[in-house]
RNA sequence: GCCGCCGUAGCUUAGUUGGUAGAGCACUCGGCUGUUAACCGAGCGGUCGUAGGUUCAAAUCCUACCAGCGGCGCCA
């Protein structure tokens, strides 16, 4: 039994192969039939004809429908002809399931995919989206692993918000109730005054009524936290993770890139280190790109849209006045109404893609900005003893691993980057 | 939370000023020994999202409801 891809080569010129698979697609022309059949490797076509096959046999396996499954014997040769310059021609097959017509067609609409996704996962184009995918993931962690990190897991079921509280999904629990977590900042930093260094994948949920092309409600979150870091050590970590991942998908999906109609060179360019621009610098470029924008305005997406179409690399914008941020960001101590923070925004018009910083290690300040928050201190006891018992300098960010694929592949939406998206009017399939 | 849009066959859709729905794909049958989302011929397939209203007459006009899509804000 061979996967379809080792067998595309010369060297199988000639021999008997055997395939298993599903039906992609298939072409009658009388006494001949193709059939193209598809495994997790890629397609090949195959060859039916009365030659080979007796009448029963030969009926059989030409009238076979859409993603039926099946497994095949034959002999394979270089033929021109075919899709992918090889065919198999049908000796003896083994059919596992004639199918029922198969509801994706050729004409689909983005409703109708969304309500079968459960099927349009097996569209060529969407295995290769999860391919790639699937070499972001392990290359995030990959990176952290050969940086001495340690991989932790935290809790998806808490009890207080990393933001705001409006942000928060309720779940009951026995008799009361816990909301679904929105970052796993919080938990990690609690795990640095032991690892020193540590990351996790997990989903993130937010209850945020959005309806744009790069917000789910459930994502996937890489987060890291280090001790001993400053912003600036923060960023050069980032830029290299970047390169990291990007590289290896170069490396490794060239060909999921191509048949996705990726432009291979401009990712072979991204490489560290990437642009640091201060928010007030950015806002006085900004003017000369006609965006009307003063400080103190956050930038939004169309303003990060209007920003990265200049910029042929991510780059990174810091120094945010503080009241844009939430409570936990460390003041630059040379002017405290900024902070020392940093988002990374993804070029080609992508935006946002990473947000992080240092966080505020000192006690006193940590309450005082709680306090300007509305922020009920009990519920972060445990947080705030993190500055009373041995708090050091550190740092941390969050990257939206969809946004990241987003990115990478070029999409339109983040939806095409994540099997089964949730979004506030989507919960199935 | 705000703004905009759509709902006609399994899918994609046409439908003019209101006059009882037309096509392509899929499927079934027939034809074809080199097809490339094959092609050719025939057939099957519709409470026009739901409910009410206006009218001699509603897919079309009005109201409500249901379902979904796009964009903004928020963020990753």
């Amino acid at each position: 039994m061979s996967y379809i891809r080792d067998v595309l080569n010369e060297e199988h010129d000639g021999s008997a192969v055997h395939l298993r698979g599903w039906v992609y697609r298939t072409r009658s022309s009388g006494k001949l039939s193709f059939i193209v059949l598809r495994d997790s490797t890629g397609i090949i076509q195959l060859l039916a004809s009365t030659r080979k096959l007796q009448d029963d046999k030969y009926r059989e396996i030409s009238s076979l429908t859409i993603e039926s499954s099946l497994e095949v014997m034959g002999i394979l040769r270089k033929d021109d002809r075919a899709p992918t310059g090889y065919e198999v021609e049908i000796e003896d097959f083994k059919l596992y399931q004639r199918n029922e017509n198969y509801p994706i067609t050729k004409d689909q609409g983005e409703e109708f995919l969304l309500d079968n996704r459960h099927l349009w996962v097996r569209s060529r184009e969407f295995t290769a989206m999860m391919k790639v995918r699937s070499t972001v993931f392990k290359a995030f962690a990959d990176f952290y692993f050969k940086h001495g990190y340690y991989e932790v897991h935290t809790p998806f079921m808490v009890s207080t918000a990393a933001e705001g509280g409006s942000t928060l999904f309720k779940v009951p629990f026995f008799d009361e109730e816990v909301y679904l977590t929105q970052s796993s900042q919080f938990y990690l930093e609690t795990m640095i005054f032991s690892l020193e260094n540590v990351f996790t994948i997990a989903p993130s949920f937010r209850a945020e009524k959005s309806r744009t092309w790069r917000h789910l409600t459930e994502y996937w979150h890489g987060e890291v936290e280090a001790a001993w870091l400053h912003n600036e050590d923060m960023m050069q970590v980032e830029e290299q993770m970047i390169e990291y991942i990007v590289q290896e998908v170069v490396k490794n999906n060239t060909e999921e890139l191509n048949a996705l109609g990726r432009d291979v060179e401009f990712l072979k360019r991204i490489k560290a280190p990437f642009r640091r621009i201060r928010y007030a610098d950015l806002i006085k470029m900004t003017e000369s790109w006609g965006l009307g924008m003063k400080y103190g305005d956050d930038l939004g997406a169309d303003e990060e849209r209007a920003i990265m179409v200049h910029f042929d690399q991510p780059i990174f914008v810091t120094h945010y006045p503080s009241k844009l941020k939430t409570f936990y960001h460390m003041p630059d101590p040379d002017n405290p109404d900024e902070i020392l923070c940093h988002d990374m925004l993804a070029p080609e018009g992508y935006g946002e893609i990473v947000g992080g910083g240092e966080r505020i290690s000192d006690l006193n300040l940590l309450e005082k900005r709680m306090e300007d928050y509305g922020l009920n201190k009990d519920n972060y006891y445990w947080y705030l003893d993190l500055r009373r018992y041995g708090s050091v300098p550190h740092s941390g960010f969050g990257l939206g691993l969809d946004r990241l694929v987003l990115w990478i592949l070029h999409l339109d939406n983040i939806k095409e980057a994540i099997p089964y998206p949730r979004t506030i009017r989507r919960t199935k399939p």
